[in-house]
DNA sequence: TGAAAGTCAATATC
DNA sequence: GATATTGACTTTCA
């Protein structure tokens, strides 16, 4: 996990301290969270701990709903935001879980997946785009660290406390231990649940399903019952495998493109994926039908967490207006992804999480994501180009062989 | 209504 | 022990 070091990030023990400036300065903006306080679960006189699914109140914000709130942001720089907060975790030794449950009200696995594969703002529907409004205000508060640090401390201790009560009731069943052994929410050994079989593909089967993935995206009801016997799986099993992997594999190459544009390596740093987002993958990438707005400025929050609406933005086109690749890496919070716009100065004078600024979707001009021309930039631009062609070859293909079938049930999507 | 989006949670991996 | 992966399921959306 790469981790940078941002050149005027706030120290660790006030890591953003610098957004709050900034927000601060916002005065009339309704939602700027002037008295911004993260109420952690330590704080909750129940003492309850903070489940999945019940994530924090927004901080200062308590007149209105987190949807309210997600109506009304303006677009975010979703890798931006990720980025930071996995820089936060990191420098901090915070874990995922604990982050997950408290902050966003998600579990561990589902924070790993948004952090480490977050789709771009505008492809978010409005309960994705939650967690990361979460983040964002997590980020804003200057003592967001240490309450959850705190909590970490606070789940250490009722967990020693309860290994130390279940040891000196000297139980012949360490009841600390057993929990673990049911499923969540459910701890008593009388009710022991039945755990759901997982069903895992072995390499021959995925590689089966790839190769059937490839043929064809969307296969017949008639092509999944072949699939399903052929593999000896159930049908069910195949409908999920290829929904999952249509659903994966597009956010993989959204990443990939995210990387694409910023000229970037893998592992780099500094593309944004709000730069140019696709629908990619399975066939329906960028076409030309897609609108996009105008590569602009957003709002800077002192983070470099600016945003740019692109669908499907001609790869030279986003290079040049992103500023390319050359800024550092350590410079992320002040020009993420080389991505400044006016208004964003590294927690100076930049703009708040909904401070709505300038809106630049309006103006659409569609463009082919695909460029009809130009020299690769490196393996991995090569790579994605190949997987584009492969997915417009897939609709041309389509395509042909309904028109070539007159009646439109024979059709096949 | 079907596909996509979002998430959980078991399990693999580091 | 923390994080990543992924099959399954629910919710949302067009």
């Amino acid at each position: 996990t790469p981790k940078t070091s941002a050149s005027c990030s706030p120290a660790p023990e006030s890591p953003l301290s610098s957004a709050e400036e900034s927000v601060n300065g916002l005065a009339g903006d309704p939602l700027a969270p002037h008295s911004s306080s993260l109420k952690l679960a330590s704080e909750d006189p129940s003492g309850g701990e903070s489940q999945p699914g019940t994530p924090l109140p927004i901080p200062g914000h308590s007149g209105l709903s987190v949807q309210e709130m997600v109506a009304m942001s303006p677009e975010l720089d979703t890798y931006a935001i990720t980025k930071k907060v996995k820089e936060v975790l990191t420098d901090n030794n915070l874990g995922q879980r604990l982050f997950g449950e408290t902050i966003l009200g998600l579990t561990q696995g589902s924070v790993s997946d948004l952090l480490a594969r977050p789709k771009p703002w505008h492809k978010l529907s409005l309960k994705g785009r939650e967690p990361f409004v979460r983040m964002q205000l997590w980020l804003q508060d200057p003592h967001s660290v240490e309450k959850l640090m705190d909590m970490k401390r606070l789940e250490k201790k009722a967990y020693m406390k309860r290994r130390l009560s279940s040891l000196s009731d000297n139980h012949s069943v360490d009841m600390g231990l057993m929990g673990q052994d049911y499923i969540q929410g459910s701890h008593s050994p009388g009710h022991q649940h039945l755990k759901k079989a997982r069903v895992v593909l072995g390499p021959e089967e995925k590689e089966a399903l790839k190769r059937a993935y490839q043929e064809k995206p969307y296969p017949s009801p008639k092509t999944i019952e072949e699939l399903a016997s052929q593999l000896n799986l159930k049908t069910s099993t195949v409908i999920n495998w290829f929904h999952n992997y249509r659903s994966r594999i597009r956010r993989e190459l959204f990443i990939e493109e995210i990387q694409a544009a910023g000229g970037l390596g893998p592992g780099s740093e500094g593309g944004s994926p709000s730069l140019r987002g696709s629908k990619s993958g399975e066939g329906d990438s960028c076409d030309g039908t897609e609108s996009e707005g105008t590569v602009e400025t957003r709002q800077g929050l002192g983070l470099g967490l600016e945003d740019h609406r692109g669908a499907c933005k001609d790869d030279m086109e986003v290079e040049s207006e992103a500023g390319g690749s050359n800024n550092s890496p350590d410079q992320f919070d002040c020009t993420t992804s080389g991505l400044v716009g006016a208004g964003s100065s590294c927690g100076q004078g930049g703009l708040g999480l909904f401070n709505f600024t300038e809106a630049s979707s309006s103006g659409s001009a569609s463009s082919t994501n695909i460029p009809a021309s130009g020299p690769a930039r490196n393996p991995r631009d090569n790579n994605l180009r190949k997987k584009k062609a492969a997915n417009l070859n897939n609709i041309i293909h389509r395509l042909e062989k309904a028109a070539s079938k007159e009646d439109p049930s024979e059709w096949e999507f």
